[in-house]
DNA sequence: AATGAATGAGAGTTCATTCAT
DNA sequence: AATGAATGAACTCTCATTCAT
């Protein structure tokens, strides 16, 4: 059950990738260093241009890998049940097992007003986010999983700014982050499952 | 029908205080450039250090603009009426006018998950920001504004958050923005004053 | 008895160069700034250079003063009784009283083999106490304070090198300092007055 | 006849030491530039870093050489014979071949006073090398060499003190020097071997 | 595939000096 | 006579990038 993630033929590019996804989270576009990220990786800095021949690409590379990882989790797959519900669910659990994510996707946020590459993957991403939750919400409609169904797309456009906005507020306690979302269930009548 | 800023005796200084919080706005902490901001300020690089010893500084003189704009806008005069509408109106006018701030303000958000003087003034602000959307709504409910009061604080909280999303996701229309902004007013049951 | 200092005409002037003597012995050329003299004679910066048009000519007058003040303690003036014990008296003196003459002078002795300005004033200073010293050699030969009379020029040569020496190795506690000039005085061959 | 210096596996590090050697006997702790340093060299500045994080390790390898160069030269190999002739010989050796020591040395010297680790280190080195020159007075006295044996530790803190001062009075002629040494040679009562 | 060594461009900061008042 | 403000030049240090091996 676990991702069978397949493994990559380039072990090391993907180990690059993922140590400058941590730097990243950590130290921010600010602080990120392709030095620090070839250490964290274990290897030369001359071996880390070797895979990206320059840093710009390198970030390309976290950008796919938090997109993935992102859409990923939150794509729902499979059939009936209160999908939504599900959603939001795995949405807590996002934010609790994988804060390094949302600190990335807040950079991204940021740079994506800056960089016409990360303009266009990061709003795709979001688009697809929302039109996931839009599905979601006519589904639970639909399915009378809503006390009074409003308009989807609205709906969803709040949705994804409040986790976003709940998210890349650092300076948040996690039960506020909790307390914000929570209302957000509640404020769209999400009935339990 | 500005509060007339009353002239500060240091032109200069405010100067190359506006003009990093213009550059940030564009650049970035990423791409903040002391020497950048002097040239905007139309001064020598050794008069920035004049004035602000250090970059860090500088940022400091930046932040407080920033937060005070925030504060001074947002805060409610008082007086009667549907102050929590009013709050609203606001929030829009501030976001149709003013796009800098928020993206400064998303920078000193990302920023102050590593720094702790940030940290700390961007906390108080949210915090005050909070308290003061709770104390509208609970302001609301007692005119009878609200059609069904909620819990103040979860109110709140998701407030906050929508409102930060909806300005930190640079990727999005501002027809997107005030469509998740609407909606939230909607979900708050907040009806025309 | 006092050395009756003329009282100059130019007090700001003064306290400027007697501030960066001070300056000048704590910190070395390496550490020598404007700004700090300026601070320490309580003017402004532009003050400063009001009274001496560049660093140069501040240092011009510094090294004035250091000279005078070696050459006014070290001359002998009258007449009789064993002068060279007094002067060796009187650098003992100096050296207790003013090590700040001594930090000043070494600061000046290497920057005289780079600065050819220094380098004549220096060298002439070094050269008046040489023949002073001889002078007193041979008076003392003379008036029979001497056990053994040597070669005047080369004793003279000996005495500067050695009480130099002795200075300018600020990591020697003052007992050593001391040992060395009473060895020195007694390899003269110097009797008690 | 030279000792045969082992080749450093790191010769770029040693030429960068020796260029930064050469630049402060020249310019002083005052005119000590990296750029200088690194072009004296033949290399980029940043290669300069590369092998020196800092100006101050750099230093810290200038102090290091200056200090073997001074030891290496005056540690007697030990035998027999007059010893104290042979290490007078050295000092007048090095004092020809390497002015730039003394100059270097005079440097450390003064910056000895402000900077605790070089003190430290000169510290050490004036007290083997006074420690060499009162053992070496002890071997001559008990072998015969000395005319009139006096105290020695008296006597080598002259010796130490008269050496340092002659070398240290950049504006004196070398013949000067000489003369300031073969006179503390003579008042030591040193016989010709 | 991988590295140690090297670099050009540019960062923040300092400092003696100047200028208008 | 004195100053606050301003500056150009130069400083140490950093960083993504390249090259020879």
């Amino acid at each position: 059950m676990s991702p069978a993630v397949t493994p990559s033929p380039q072990p090391r590019r993907d180990a690059l990738a993922l140590a400058a996804y941590h730097q990243l989270a950590q130290h921010g576009f600010e602080g990120l260093r392709t030095r620090e990220v070839a250490a964290e990786a274990g290897v030369n800095i001359a071996t880390l241009h070797y895979y990206f021949p320059s840093k710009e690409e390198l970030i390309g590379a976290v950008l796919s890998h938090a997109m993935q990882r992102f859409r990923s989790t939150l794509d729902v797959a499979d059939g009936s049940g209160n999908q939504l519900r599900t959603h939001f669910d795995g949405l807590r659990r996002l934010l609790r097992d994988e804060p390094e994510l949302f600190a990335v996707m807040g950079e991204l946020a940021l740079r994506a007003a800056r960089d016409p590459a990360i303009h266009d993957l990061f709003q795709n991403t979001m688009d697809m986010w929302r039109r996931t939750i839009k599905g979601l919400l006519i589904n639970a409609a639909k399915d009378g999983f809503l006390e009074a169904p409003g308009d989807p797309d609205a709906q969803a456009s709040l949705v994804v700014a409040a986790v976003m906005g709940a998210c890349m507020i650092p300076v948040w306690q996690p039960t506020r982050r909790s307390e914000a979302i929570r209302e957000l269930q509640r404020s769209l009548g999400l009935r339990a499952s």
